[in-house]
DNA sequence: AAGCCGGGGAT
DNA sequence: ATCCCAGGCTT
């Protein structure tokens, strides 16, 4: 269910049609602001398009404090685009291990073999290019022509979209193709064409440090004399977003199925969160419950276990799991007994307790896997 | 165009 | 509890 947010009617007022700054005027307020704040960040060092490309990954939709221990480990596995195609991707997943959005890093790693395959092995410096690497969209391949080689692309980000919503008026929805085809155009109209990379750095760092998105710091902003939501008193509601998100639950059911110190494992595979990573055998419900019936149907139709028809086990519920547009509910089912598969099962196989650090789990499971390669066989 | 993908911190 | 974070892919 969609709902329109209730200032949905500041459509009203017209945005600027034309710019209340020039170019100019704009990149020179930028910079005397970016000159006394500038933000100082491990990936600032050198224009290596490499390390540029993976801190832009990394740091998609995760902040920077978030991103930064991320960063400096795969930098350190991973020092070249040749050895990140060399790894195999569950090494991949496993330094991505609690980061999220774990598409990144399928994508990251495939689009190293695609340099490899394609380019010699060099990060193409063509705009053109450079978007046609997976994982890598508009934002990524502005700033990567940027910051690595000088080319006049303007990035929008967050940061961006707020930055320019806010001062130049534009009041259309920005999570709509409209609203962000004027952001687009007006960023590329404003960006610097003599230093691509600084204006890009500046207008970001802006939106980070001053712009914020609430309690922006208005009060000594150089653009405070010309910026429309601060004129109209639009602060709050700038930029404008049309879509609400909504936040499904989902129930998930582990069973934890022991024998000889190893444990069976499966790895998700359809497109679905978590998909790359690890697991128990599981069942998804609509609701809380799971009747006995359906788990035991599940052990004999998956692994042939008909010996577990009425086995005793410990239930248990781990804390809920909130993500941006999920709420988890997960049941870790212990078996005390000791299974042997009567027939092979394509999706799951045991691994030796001893080993379950080697596999990329979601957060979620943390606990158990911990806890389960500390046990004493 | 809409829905989906994670986890964490700020408010 | 809600929003948002140096977004991009799939449907």
């Amino acid at each position: 269910m969609k709902i329109l947010k209730k200032w949905a009617n500041i459509s009203i007022f017209a945005g600027t049609k034309y710019l209340s700054l020039h170019s100019s005027q704009f990149i020179e307020l930028l910079y005397q602001w970016h000159a006394a704040i500038e933000r100082h960040l491990p990936w600032k060092v050198d224009t290596n398009p490499y390390k540029i490309w993976i801190s832009e990954i990394i740091l998609q939709q995760t902040r920077v404090e978030q991103g930064t221990p991320y960063y400096l480990r795969f930098i350190e596995r991973f020092p070249d685009v040749n050895s990140l195609a060399a790894a195999e991707e569950q090494e991949v997943l496993k330094l991505w291990e609690g980061l999220g959005y774990y598409s990144r890093a399928r994508n990251l790693h495939a689009a190293a073999k695609q340099i490899v395959d394609q380019f010699s092995g060099e990060i193409p410096s063509d705009h053109r290019l450079i978007l046609s690497l997976k994982g890598i969209g508009p934002y990524t391949a502005a700033a990567i022509a940027s910051f690595a080689f000088g080319g006049v692309h303007a990035v929008v980000d967050g940061n961006v979209i707020r930055v320019l919503s806010r001062i130049f008026g534009i009041t259309e929805a920005v999570d709509t193709t409209g609203g962000i085809k004027q952001i687009n155009q007006l960023a590329s109209q404003l960006i610097d064409r003599q230093d691509p990379g600084r204006y890009n750095q500046a207008i970001m760092d802006f939106g980070a440090i001053q712009c914020l998105p609430k309690n922006p710091i208005c009060l000594d902003c150089p653009f405070v004399k010309s910026c429309f939501a601060y004129k109209n008193d639009m602060i709050e509601q700038l930029p404008f977003k049309a879509k609400t998100l909504t936040k499904k639950s989902r129930f998930f059911h582990y069973f934890i199925i022991e024998n000889a110190g190893a444990v069976l494992l499966g790895r998700r595979e359809k497109q679905d969160i978590w998909k790359g990573l690890f697991e128990f055998p599981m069942i998804e419900s609509q609701g809380p419950d799971l009747d006995k019936t359906t788990i035991f149907m599940f052990l004999k139709d998956e692994f042939g276990i008909n010996t577990a028809i009425g086995a005793p086990y410990i239930k248990t519920e781990l804390k809920k799991h909130l993500l941006t547009h999920r709420e988890i509910h997960a049941f870790v089912y212990k078996f005390e007994e000791k299974f042997e598969l009567n027939s092979k099962s394509g999706t799951y196989f045991f691994v030796p307790n001893e080993n379950l650090g080697n596999f990329a789990f979601p957060k979620l499971l943390h606990s158990i896997v911990q806890e389960l390669m500390h046990i004493q066989h």
